[in-house]
DNA sequence: TTACAACCTGGAGTCAGCTCCAGGTCAAGG
DNA sequence: CCTTGACCTGGAGCTGACTCCAGGTTGTAA
């Protein structure tokens, strides 16, 4: 049982345009032709795919994930090399999904910020008095709101993240 | 109390140039001029540029932090408007969180895939009997791991991410 | 008073990752 | 037989987000 590229690009929710470009790009080199040049995807090319879609989406750029399938191609011999590899990529995207978590905090705060504005009608209440500038000390409401409704984990994210004055 | 653009730079980790752009396309009209035409930011204006930044690390597009901005200008009329952006966006980064969480499961199985087969010296150990081919069931055997470690986060995610045949 | 670093502008260049096109092949349905 | 749709290639074009450059001004420290 085979695949054609339009049927993968489908499974894959990717467009047939990308995948020749994967392929133009290495990483694809294991996908067969059959007699009339058209690619033919076994189940098991399917199986490859899923992990360099999932490096693709850990973020990992086209040429590294290329890389990667070049030592696959080496069989047995780049084994460690390979696992270093995934180890590393590993790392990064445990990095990025703690920063997206502190992004997140303080885009709540931001959140916060414009429900108790829009509750009041205007975003003066959060001025200094008599100006236009946000009040520097603002960010201890939010923690004190946050210790209020419990949420202990967002709290010590945004503790990370912010940085106050005096 | 004010800053140039070199020391916001620094402060925001980012180049100059970049912050330049950034001016070019919309996104600090609020910043002011001195005599001699040179930025000068002050306390506030870094304030606003955190949260532009929030924005940005979410991956909002330029153009869109700067509509937000030229919302920003108009006042209390747009405070609204300028929440439920704020909203879709918490809800796109948490999606986003999300996705990069199954990844990371998936991407811990081909972890595990490549620390068992580095340990038997071969890849061989996870294919079908006399072929080169990954046994299609061997996700199981990793789900079966996940449960002895007892890390149940991470086989919730895994199982969301898999599909195994049969 | 001059050297030099930091700033300014407009605009060109770069890079990744697609995306689209022209011009052609092939298999199946009417 | 002929049309149609899915496939093929090489290569050009596009987008977003910078990044760099030439040519010029400014502020300060020796």
């Amino acid at each position: 049982m085979t695949y054609s590229i339009g049927q993968v690009a489908e499974k894959l929710s990717v467009t047939v345009d990308t995948l020749r470009y994967y392929d133009k790009a290495g990483l694809l080199p294991f996908v067969k032709r059959n007699a009339a040049g058209r690619r033919e995807f076994t189940d098991n090319d399917l199986h490859l795919m899923r992990t360099i879609m999932c490096l693709k989406n850990a973020g990992v750029p086209v040429n590294e994930i290329a890389t990667f399938v070049q030592l696959r191609l080496q069989g047995d011999t780049s084994l460690d090399e390979r696992y270093q590899l995934l180890l590393a990529h590993e790392q990064n995207l445990k990095t990025k999904i703690l920063d997206l978590q502190e992004t997140l905090a303080y885009l709540q705060y931001k959140k916060w910020y414009y429900e108790t504005a829009v509750a009041a009608g205007t975003e003066a209440i959060h001025f200094l008095p008599g100006s236009n500038e946000v009040d520097p000390q603002l960010a201890r409401q939010y923690q004190a709101h946050l210790k209020e409704i419990g949420d202990l984990t967002t709290l010590a994210l945004f503790n990370e993240v912010i940085e106050l004055p005096k």
